[in-house]
RNA sequence: GCACCUGUAGCUCAGCUGGAUAGAGCGCUGCCCUCCGAAGGCAGAGGCCAGAGGUUCGAAUCCUCUCAGGUGCGCCA
């Protein structure tokens, strides 16, 4: 299924043949050995570094061991050459069949094609947004989201049972602030002029919760103490923010699997169970901290707080888990948290990050080192901030929200296909600027658009096969006879095809989703590429005219990209172009 | 002050976990439609991969230091 897995299983065959017959001693590691396309297409299809790794600890010469290497694997009738180059590389050229082949396997497999056993079912919690339970997400939330989304695809596209989370944020101080943010819009709705001093949230969209509170309990809380009402407003407020963060997210196409509260954790013992976990290995005690250097608070003073030892597992400092009121600090439950999901069996964890919580990194790392003797591996992804820009200036205002912008306020504009794509094209840890002109562009220029438009091309050619009467269903085409697919132009496709499987897993194994995009774009590219070359060269145009099995040959290839882009395109989240309009 | 991220063509960015002559889009210079959608394609010019050391057969990629930008830094989550 993946051919440069095929064709390095077959060097390493020939390796071990090799050593068997005394040519390479004993004991190498081939680990390091690959095999891939080489940067340059006229070096040939594939390139192995394979003499060149191996050299120093056989201690031969490079080339010699790439001329018997070359001239074994020669033999195989999948090798038409095998060349040595360079200081070591040996080039190798396939048979054009198996690129034929490959075309045939794209069809037969469908989305499964590029599909990968490598996490080998391998439990990986995922866990992306988290926002607080406030107010709608906004644009940070936005990429967050479509990043852990797109990720959690790819793993799972990659064998891995993945387990999509969100971790409610409800049990902290700023719940009590969203309790009186509605209990204000609460007292608007029943005739009181109100105003929102700081440290509440003015936003527009808590006017909807007030008054569907008043009309629920009438004036029963007016005049009243917050002992009355305070938690009972926690609970209705955080509902209703969470019906609207799932209302969001389902705008965006993100579903989560689990939705994890933090307000479970208290009052259960679970925080203290974590904690004394960590006191059982010497991680917990009682100490005072330096004040933090060059940045010192204005009412900075030293005072003993509850500790956990994070430097034992590479922070670089030591975190106070308990305030000097007695109370948790935000860190605590979210140590019990991550307790919990390694509890669960996960065998490995991701948790996705806005920006601005970098410095909480190490710490989080160290507590699941801590909490899983270092056996469940933690990766924390930041993503970077999101800059909108519309008309050339940047974007700013959202009339809902007052001070950000909303998911909605991108996604009703510019739809969850865009969205998802333009966040996707840039690596995570890079700033994104978002353009709402550019990315609904109709050029080159917006890869959503291109993308799009080579998958509405090969829609189009099929519906146009069907209308003069050539079958051009997926059985017609993988039944298609292959042998004359062979053009340059056409073998650029197949073997851009080839490289999708090698790239799910270097993708997954990497945790970049962004490179599935740029994958898809350069695949577009040679689709367009060879659409185009029909202009000067009529035997490469899909539809061969009077010639059925010619062009059922040609369009099996046009749908070998559909599906691959398809396929890829599911994995970000986006939604194939059958035409563009 | 410390930590994390970033630094690649004039601009915006890729670079397949160490491979060969570092790629794409935009912009610039030229081409290509009686032809399945030119909403495309082809070609050219454009680089001290921030800088300096180091590791090795081999470095944009790994290590150290320097410089520049961003983010964060005790009782806020």
């Amino acid at each position: 299924m993946n051919i440069f897995a095929d064709i390095r299983a077959l060097v390493l065959d020939t390796l071990a043949a090799m050593t068997a017959e005394g040519l390479l001693p004993e004991g190498l590691s081939f680990d390091n050995v690959t095999v891939e396309p080489p940067r340059d297409a006229a070096h040939g299809d594939m390139a192995t570094n394979a003499a060149m790794v191996l050299a120093k600890p056989a201690k031969m010469k490079p080339r010699d061991i790439a001329e018997t290497l070359a001239g074994r694997l020669a033999a195989d009738d999948r090798i038409t050459s095998a060349e040595v180059a360079g200081p070591g590389f040996l080039n190798l050229r396939l048979d054009p069949g198996l690129w034929q082949g490959l075309i045939g396997q794209v069809l037969a497999l469908g989305a499964d094609y590029g599909r990968s056993d490598m996490g080998h079912g391998r439990k990986i919690n995922v866990e992306y947004v988290s926002a607080n339970p406030t107010g709608p997400l906004h644009v940070g939330h936005t990429r967050g989201a479509v990043f852990g989304d797109a990720l959690a695809s790819l793993l799972d596209y990659s064998g891995h049972d993945v387990t999509r989370e969100y971790y409610i944020n409800d049990g902290g101080a700023q719940v009590d602030v969203l309790a009186r943010s509605v209990y204000l819009r609460y007292l608007e709705a029943l005739g009181t002029e109100v105003d929102f001093p700081d440290g509440t949230y003015p936003g527009e969209y808590l006017i909807e919760v007030g008054k569907t509170l008043a009309e629920e309990i009438g004036n029963r809380y007016v005049d009243q103490p917050e002992s009355v009402w305070l938690e009972e407003l926690r609970d209705y407020a955080t509902d209703k923010m969470m019906a609207l963060i799932r209302e969001d997210l389902k705008a965006l196409g993100v579903t989560m699997d689990v939705f994890f509260s933090e307000k479970s954790l208290y009052g259960t013992g679970r925080i203290e169970d974590a904690i004394e976990h960590l006191r059982a290995k010497g991680l917990i005690y009682r100490g005072v901290l330096e004040p933090p250097k060059g940045k010192t608070p204005e009412d900075w003073e030293p005072r003993e707080q509850t500790l956990f030892k994070s430097t034992a597992h590479g922070d670089d400092v030591d975190r106070p888990i308990m305030k000097s009121d007695g109370s948790w600090t935000y860190f605590a439950p979210d140590i019990a948290y991550h307790y919990d999901k390694v509890s669960r069996g996960f065998d490995e964890l991701i948790d996705i990050f806005g920006a601005d919580h970098g410095g909480y990194v190490k710490r989080m790392k160290a507590a699941v080192s801590a909490l899983s003797e270092g056996k469940v591996p933690v990766d924390i992804k930041l993503t970077q901030l999101v800059k909108l820009w519309k008309n050339g200036e940047p974007f700013k205002m959202s009339k809902r929200a007052g001070n950000f912008v909303t998911l909605r306020d991108v996604v009703d504009q510019v739809g969850p296909d865009v969205t998802r794509f333009v966040m996707l094209t840039r690596k995570n840890d890079a700033p994104l600027d978002f353009d709402f002109d550019k990315v609904l562009e109709q050029s080159r220029e917006n890869p959503v658009f291109y993308v799009q438009y080579a998958h509405a091309r090969v829609m189009s050619v099929l519906r146009k096969a069907a209308e003069a009467g050539i079958a051009a269903d997926d059985a017609a085409l993988g039944a298609a006879d292959l042998s004359g697919i062979g053009h340059e132009a056409e073998l650029t496709v197949a073997k851009k095809l080839a490289e999708w499987p090698r790239l799910v897993e270097t993708a997954a194994r990497a945790h970049e989703p962004h490179r599935v995009a740029f994958y898809l774009y350069e695949l577009a590219g040679d689709f367009h590429a060879l659409w185009n070359r029909g202009n000067d060269l009529p035997e490469l145009r899909f539809i061969q005219d009077g010639d059925v099995a010619g062009s059922q040959a040609k369009m099996a290839l046009a749908r070998a990209v559909s599906v691959v882009i398809s396929a890829g395109l599911g994995i970000l989240g986006v939604t194939p172009a059958q035409e563009m309009r």
